[in-house]
DNA sequence: TAAAAAGTTTAGACTTGTCTAAAAAAATAA
DNA sequence: TTATTTTTTTAGACAAGTCTAAACTTTTTA
């Protein structure tokens, strides 16, 4: 088995390549709020164990071997995220931490009986697709709310800023997975929209119209 | 928070506390499978953390502090046990090391709701009373099988080894948590006994006589 | 396209937790 | 009660993962 220290990698490495197909060492060491120094040692001992591709100053991949293991951390963040959010009734903005310990638990029979135990869920509770066991999931397509023209709209799925900040603002706002939207208005000015969802009329800022994703 | 070492020693230092006052080096190297002279290293660290009552050649007991997270951990231990049986359906044998890594999850939110979401058990799969939050629990009194007398009877109620192998061998036999045994004979010879179980006889040696412990 | 800036790697050090070998203390035995 | 055995501690070393400072590449800019 791999250490936590190297899941963690991994797994950073994983999200950061869905942006960029390689990935740099500060953007690693930003993600994991550790040193460049630290970040290009361990980026040897994983290219030595050939989880991913490196080579100096040029920034990395993830081999096969690598995106599985990966995939199967973030299998298990998510089916966490979902267990504390469904059986024990989390919020979804309290989630991320616990699950970011749990996800190192290593027993395989574990998980998949967790996931038998809810029924399979396909996605956690931010809208973010859980892979199965063997690291397979739907790269169903996203967009953000930013990309709609007035009249346009769309179920919000997603989530592109997980901190619990935005999470919280969402909740306020009842802009909760599942809800249908509409853009009713999009202002000039600074590019802010106006949202109908369900009887209500919800004015949101180009930021947050950027970090909200629609299925299509 | 304490380090997942420093967690593991008081954990073993409270369990070895049960049957000695003071815990000795080499008794606590053998539990946690390290050296004498890692334990000795560990063991300063955590008196000047003033979670343990240490003097050179003396061996240890807890502090009040250093015993409230032994019973802290040894609750999070026994309420993802009691989780993996009941809500995963692993068997008995099955869980410990599992819930050996689950055990160091910090979250105490989590351990509460956990708690409440399985109805605040009182015991884990192999009798083990399990700590509320505040680390009290009942010391009922349990007895080994092996001090009973011809016609005593008792309801197995927990067992003093934990490993597999003998876990494995009373599932076997029918002799699990709840069920009510009477004494029909003790072999002179071997004292080893045979026991009323239900519709059935089962003749254990002494060995597991001694392991497997009745209410009184 | 040469100089400056930004990004990355190397070198050497530190912490945690471990180890072996040797020294010291305590317990046991003659 | 001295000698032997057992237990414990100390000393020094090592691996993992991190850090700072300096050196080296690559990219950007003028």
């Amino acid at each position: 088995m791999n250490t936590l220290a190297e899941e963690n990698y991994l797994k950073s490495i994983y999200h950061l390549s869905l942006n960029d197909v390689n990935v740099s060492t500060n953007q690693i060491a930003a993600a994991l709020n550790t040193k460049a120094a630290s970040v290009t040692d361990m980026l040897k001992k994983l290219a030595d164990k050939a989880l991913i591709n490196y080579a100096k100053y040029q920034g990395v991949t993830l081999t096969a071997a690598g995106e599985k293991i990966a995939l199967h951390i973030i299998r298990k963040h998510r089916l966490w995220e979902y267990f504390l959010v469904e059986k024990l009734h989390f919020k979804w903005d309290e989630v991320h931490e616990m699950a970011e310990e749990m996800e190192h638990i290593s027993s395989i029979e574990l998980i998949d009986r967790l996931d038998k135990f809810m029924d399979y869920p396909k996605h956690d509770p931010h809208g973010d697709p859980i892979p199965d066991r063997n690291g397979n999931f739907k790269k169903y397509e996203l967009k953000p709310i930013a990309a709609l023209n007035v009249n346009e709209n769309g179920i919000i799925s997603g989530v592109r800023d997980h901190s619990p900040a935005f999470l919280q603002y969402l909740e306020k706002q009842q802009l909760t997975i599942g809800k249908k939207i509409k853009v009713t208005e999009i202002i000039d000015y600074d590019l802010s929209m106006i949202l109908q969802v369900e009887q209500t009329e919800i004015h949101i800022s180009r930021e947050v119209a950027k970090n909200l994703l629609i299925a299509i």
